[in-house]
DNA sequence: AACGCTAATCTAAACGTTTCGATCATGTCA
DNA sequence: TGACATGATCGAAACGTTTAGATTAGCGTT
């Protein structure tokens, strides 16, 4: 900008005044500068700025697995509605580990962002402290945070297992397995929930041996499912909580030389682009990943706009049951269907 | 800082010491130093650092589509990659849109990324320019860019083609449907050159009808799909070239009242998680995922670690023919599989 | 003709670091 | 004891912007 100035035979301030318009300058001087400007290719140093202003245009975006098609998903669409707005955003993937999200986020602080989104991981006590002190929005994503009053954006999850694992039951199933992540993050609290209010809504009896704790990955997923098939009195039908956990379960159903739906019925979280164009087409509780993604972005924006001290929003959106064939009719449901 | 060198009664440059090791300092100081930065609470300003030292330690990263599963398991390495090294990460979709491109990297280059890794899309003449008066450094992505001499890190497009080609005529098939994406990049272009020579080393001819162009997405898929299995004399067999368009491909077939592979053998580019779950099992071109997002990370981190002057580096990885149940033999082939 | 008002432009401080060179105390050696 | 190397610390400039406030010129009023 200097050289600009010097260029152009004017003041720096005179140069900033024109590129912001912030202050009226003459037609004869802004032509000058602009000519200028072509002439040696300047580009304004947005880091400079950024120190002067307090304000960076970037945001962060911390989520547990992007490979996970929720968050591929949303990502994706916060992505975009950043990109419209002006907004740069710093990705960062917490691999569900409570310490590297600690560290992730404190980064993209000491960069300055001028706002978070996160979806959280672990225990929300650091994640408390750190976006105390630091001054920025905060929104939540998909998983709120014990004593972070922040707007945030959700799924109602216990009414989603609740609709998933009551179709089930009126398909005939009794026994339901459920394969779950830890529980110390609120959906998979609230959807354990949602498991259990059905069955007892139902009157059926709860079976701690079919309740599975894994970590989100294929893996466990698998592991679950071996033991729940292997065990003399295995469930018809199994529910996972977990988009990546599916795939292992779906491994092992075949690894173990059983088929779905024919032997066993299995339903999960999450759905993808996937689902109805192979076999078994898995029925899936669908997320409005883009209202999830667009709202959170907006609530972010809105603050960011300004809107500092209106209080905490939480929007909690419906998820919704996609029905396709990887469920069968069991007992007097499939008499009645086969009739 | 100011605050932290007046609380510990030392000077400014007494406390940049401390923190960077960049000259000793005493025990005492030290101490008051540290117990001060506690008391206050102080983390150093990224910004205000990155004015000052030229860097600052962020990469951009620029893709198609982050919803491609391709480019999903990529980004997740590179992002991990850079993670590890202390990097920022700035992710940008450039939606196979030239312009939405060229604008992302000049935001990037405005804030200052210390390099770019790039997926490039359409034409390159505006990259390269951008590139070029950018002193950064750049490495391409999975697509060459004519003109920019930089380091990349992509497939053999073309062997990984021909191979998956000739498997397909290995089992006797002798039309062969090809989808592939806008040929102005340089995997588009190679992959269909592989194609073409598949047919040729066989002494196959080719027909044109049987080749479509469509933008990438499952929707352009689809509708190739279509127009191919509505002519009198469809093919056997439909390679896709791109990953989000089979789907479309897998879509239409159904729409259209066929099944895969009893009526028609589907292969594609680009495996993904499901693959080997669901039915049909699809037969894929694996491209080693991990491998080329750390090769990517690490020509980059090379270059950041000041490596500068080496000669562009391409380095060329191989594909894989992941070869699952979507594919059937035909004629002499079938019968000498069912003999 | 003196005055005030407005519009255009400029000067200089500030943002929070890093770093070069200067300063100063201390100990060592001839 | 004086000269000098060594080590610890500091002052101040610089990075490239923004912006408050000062300055100047031009113009209409009275």
């Amino acid at each position: 900008m200097l050289h600009v100035a010097e260029a152009a035979r004017v003041s720096v301030a005179t140069v900033s005044a024109l590129i912001n318009g912030t202050a009226t300058v003459s037609p004869e001087l802004s032509q000058r500068i602009e000519q200028a400007i072509r002439d040696i290719g300047y580009k304004r140093n947005a880091i400079a700025r950024s120190l002067k202003m307090g304000t960076t245009r970037t945001i962060g975006l911390t989520v547990p697995h992007i490979t996970n098609p929720f968050f591929t998903d949303v990502v994706s669409v916060i992505q975009q509605a950043f990109d419209r707005a002006g907004y740069a955003v710093m990705l960062c993937c917490t691999d569900e580990d409570l310490n590297t999200q600690d560290d992730q986020i404190r980064l993209l602080l000491d960069r300055m962002v001028d706002g978070l989104i996160v979806a959280r991981v672990g225990d929300g006590a650091i994640l408390k402290r750190i976006v105390d002190d630091a001054n920025v929005p905060v929104v939540l994503l998909d998983r709120l945070c014990e004593g972070v009053d922040t707007d945030a954006v959700v799924l109602d999850n216990q009414r989603a297992v609740f609709d998933a694992i009551t179709y089930l039951i009126n398909l005939g199933h009794r026994r339901i397995g459920y394969i779950t992540g830890t529980s110390d993050i609120s959906p998979m609290h609230d959807r354990m929930t949602g498991y259990r209010e059905a069955l007892h809504v139902a009157g059926l009896p709860i079976a701690e041996e079919l309740i599975r704790f894994g970590n989100f990955h294929e893996i466990d997923g698998y592991n679950a499912t071996m033991q729940m098939l292997s065990s003399h009195d295995r469930p018809s039908a199994i529910f996972s909580a977990n988009n990546p956990m599916v795939i292992g379960t779906m491994k092992a159903i075949r690894d173990i030389g059983l088929s779905c739906p024919e032997d066993i019925s299995v339903a999960c979280f999450d759905d993808f682009p996937w689902s109805d164009v192979f076999q078994p087409q898995l029925t899936t509780v669908a997320q409005p990943v883009q209202a999830i993604g667009e709202q959170a972005a907006n609530l972010l924006l809105d603050r960011l706009a300004g809107n500092r001290d209106a209080p905490p929003r939480k929007l909690v959106l419906k998820g919704r049951l996609m029905i396709r064939n990887s469920c069968r009719p069991l007992g007097a449901m499939a008499q009645s269907v086969s009739a």
